[in-house]
DNA sequence: CAGTGGTCTAGACCACAAG
DNA sequence: TTGTGGTCTAGACCACTGG
């Protein structure tokens, strides 16, 4: 009658089958871990490692007290990876090419500085590139970068090295804020990655942050036909 | 001298400090779990759990035998919150609103069935809908659902109900693909969505199966001006 | 083969929040 | 107040994999 549940596993298994099979219902009270564990036949901690991994991808909403019930409208949740330019293009077997398109020290207009949360008009480096993958435009890139926290950055020769992959080796941060969204070419980024203006570009922008101190700002345009994907 | 870690979480953020702080190099091997147990002052379980956390965001790198170094190259995850679409605009404050454009049963075209990994030829139930913001135009939704797994969808009337919501409830699905890109608007999508041909838009594109079994294939196209927003 | 992380167990105490 | 999940502990065995 009852299947042996040997790991944590199992039981996230078992649990997952039973919300999905409705035998427990959306937004109903399941047994509590004490409960399952006894019916499972195994540790209380071992019930709660399962139930935990199925609260954090969004299936069970836990309270102390008011016990674990199935989420009635799950939020599913995609898991994104963002890789270093480079190593994600080598992972398809493409070669990675580099060009700075410009460089200079400037003072950052409002939108920038408000992303940032900045108080000072300090000027920041700003860099605009561009990556190739396999010789074909793949990504147009528009950073500033903030000297304070990694000065540095004011010696490196990015004509040589990229923005993306330096900072990832040398300048560690602890929060970011990420976003995604879809613009049309603009005349510069229409030129560089070799595409007609007002062409749909996929675009990411991100703003790191060093406990309050801004790093870096990016924006992040890739070429006709990019997808991020994932499995959910 | 040494601080006290009474808790994971406590272990996570020394752990953390030490790699951000370079403390512990890219590339290198950290202590094994039991004598940083000895030197934190907890059990190995409590370390393990906060390494393991740090695991799954990608700043370690552990295998058994081999043991746990920090990540070279760290690939950033970002975790994606998909929402119902209503449930997302009302934690706006913004009213939902919802029309169908076109319903009918028809052979899905070469590219939807291979997303959708069908064998046979039979025909799919085929939504178009509009979805409003404060009665703005918000989303514009193509929909192929496979009847064969939840029969019942061919008695809905979609006028009313949204395939969105529906679906969630009633059709559950154990894996899904998904995928972000940008798009030119088309024709039909620039009339329903009231903006011109050719203007940019994020694009989601989401297939899912109930284990072997295809049940929806589905692309959104979302007003200009969408971002989709995350932490890091 | 042996060292590492992966996991289980039983029991304990604690933090939170519903009633 | 009290039931629930959250976590810690010490000890144990196992699974994997590097050398």
């Amino acid at each position: 009658m009852s299947a042996i549940f040997r790991n944590w596993q199992d039981v996230h298994t078992e649990v997952r089958r039973r919300i999905q099979s409705r035998e427990w219902e959306q937004g109903s009270l399941i047994p509590n871990e004490s409960d399952l564990a006894e019916e499972f036949g195994c540790a209380r901690t071992t019930v709660n490692r399962a139930l935990r991994s199925l609260a954090d991808s969004g299936l069970l909403d836990r309270r102390r007290k008011a016990g674990t019930r199935v989420t009635s409208n799950p939020e599913r949740k995609a898991i994104i990876s963002i890789p270093v330019i480079r190593l994600g293009l080598e992972d398809q077997n493409k070669t990675h090419g580099y060009t700075l398109i410009s460089s200079e020290m400037t003072k950052p207009p409002p939108n920038t500085k408000a992303r940032m949360q900045l108080s000072t008009n300090d000027k920041l480096l700003h860099l605009v590139s561009l990556h190739m993958a396999d010789s074909e435009p793949y990504l147009y890139e528009d950073r500033w970068i903030n000297p304070d926290p990694v000065p540095q950055v004011l010696d490196i020769d990015f004509k040589v090295e990229n923005a993306n992959e330096w900072l990832v080796t040398n300048a560690p941060f602890s929060r970011g804020d990420i976003s995604f969204s879809a613009a049309q070419a603009s005349l510069p980024e229409a030129h560089a990655l070799g595409i007609s203006e007002g062409e749909a570009l996929f675009i990411m922008e991100r703003t790191t942050w060093d406990h309050e101190v801004a790093i870096t700002s990016v924006r992040q345009a890739f070429a006709p036909g990019y997808r991020m994907q994932t499995r959910i």
